[in-house]
DNA sequence: TGCAATGTAAAACGAACGTTTTACATAGTC
DNA sequence: GACTATGTAAAACGTTCGTTTTACATTGCA
């Protein structure tokens, strides 16, 4: 493993689990094994090593959403919350978090969601054999909600919204 | 106007629109037009100043939804949204400020869940004449997906919700 | 008139922040 | 065997933070 890789993965775990603002660089440096000075060397700053951080989220998560069917978005959805737990959306709350206005951090979050809802409508249109724009807004609004929801209901909200999907997508066909 | 109600009301106007940890208390001073010693008269300190505000909105917001039908519940997200913007729901994001370690702070966001999901519960079975616990699930996923993805969709989110919302009502009552 | 109560303005507190610098160690390369 | 690259450990930088304190003004009531 890299030394830039394991930064970015002990960043990634720290800041999603306590915060960007709460997770001081003392604990960066500690979670990451290595010296101020090295890690500067290779993050630039605190805010740039965050926007590596979405990067690299953004690329692991959306790896799991290359899937053919409705369904299976909210199936990658509740084993990613298995394995990550449910804090809500990393990419909203870090940009609420810096109030949008870091340059690196705003684009990386636009960026993320931007890839989000074209593979969403992707998945729909796979799915569905043809486009449908409001299905797969009313997708994309059932996911987010699971991933929130999630946070205080547990994977019963994913299981709501699976469920909620399956219907709409159903009436769709029909 | 009372003094704390204008420091509240202050507070929450910066809490929201830039964070918890991001607003001072320099600023909250100078907004809500009094000394530091005052401030920390009324409200004894950073997290239980939060913490009010919390109680607060959540008042407000849930005097919103003080509704008959499921429809209503999305048009008053909507009217929310159009008056106080898409920052993603305020507990949600103050929890996640401060780790849910606060204790005053993690309290108060898991009474507003509790009262909120209590709230859709209620008219979702008033509405369909019966108690569904499934819908009622799947309603509290939209409204929340609504909220987080009005973010960067704006209200056709709500918009989305909301027809998802009829579809799955009409489903239950046939 | 005098005494609390309540307020402002501003300095001061110690701690923590992101970042840089100093001083030194360890490898691999010409 | 000196040179360069790359690393660590730790002190130091200047700033900002939440909070407290000092010194003084205003007001309302006995």
């Amino acid at each position: 493993m890299d030394r830039t890789e394991k930064l970015i993965a002990a960043a990634e775990r720290l800041f999603d689990r306590h915060g960007y603002v709460a997770t001081g660089m003392d604990r960066l440096t500690q979670a990451a094994g290595m010296s101020s000075r090295t890690l500067y060397k290779h993050a630039g700053s605190k805010d740039a090593l965050m926007a590596r951080v979405l990067g690299a989220r953004d690329r692991r998560f959306m790896r799991r959403l290359e899937v053919a069917s409705v369904d299976a978005l909210f199936a990658a959805l509740a084993d990613w919350i298995r394995v990550e737990g449910a804090r809500g959306c990393f990419f909203l709350r870090t940009r609420a978090e810096t109030g949008g206005e870091v340059p690196g951090i705003a684009e990386a979050v636009a960026a993320h969601k931007a890839a989000f809802r074209t593979r969403i409508h992707e998945v729909v249109a796979a799915d569905l054999g043809r486009a449908d724009e409001a299905l797969a807004e009313q997708v994309l609004v059932l996911l987010e909600g699971a991933s929130h929801a999630a946070v205080y209901r547990g994977t019963a909200a994913v299981d709501a919204a699976r469920a909620a999907a399956a219907a709409l997508v159903e009436r769709a066909r029909a």
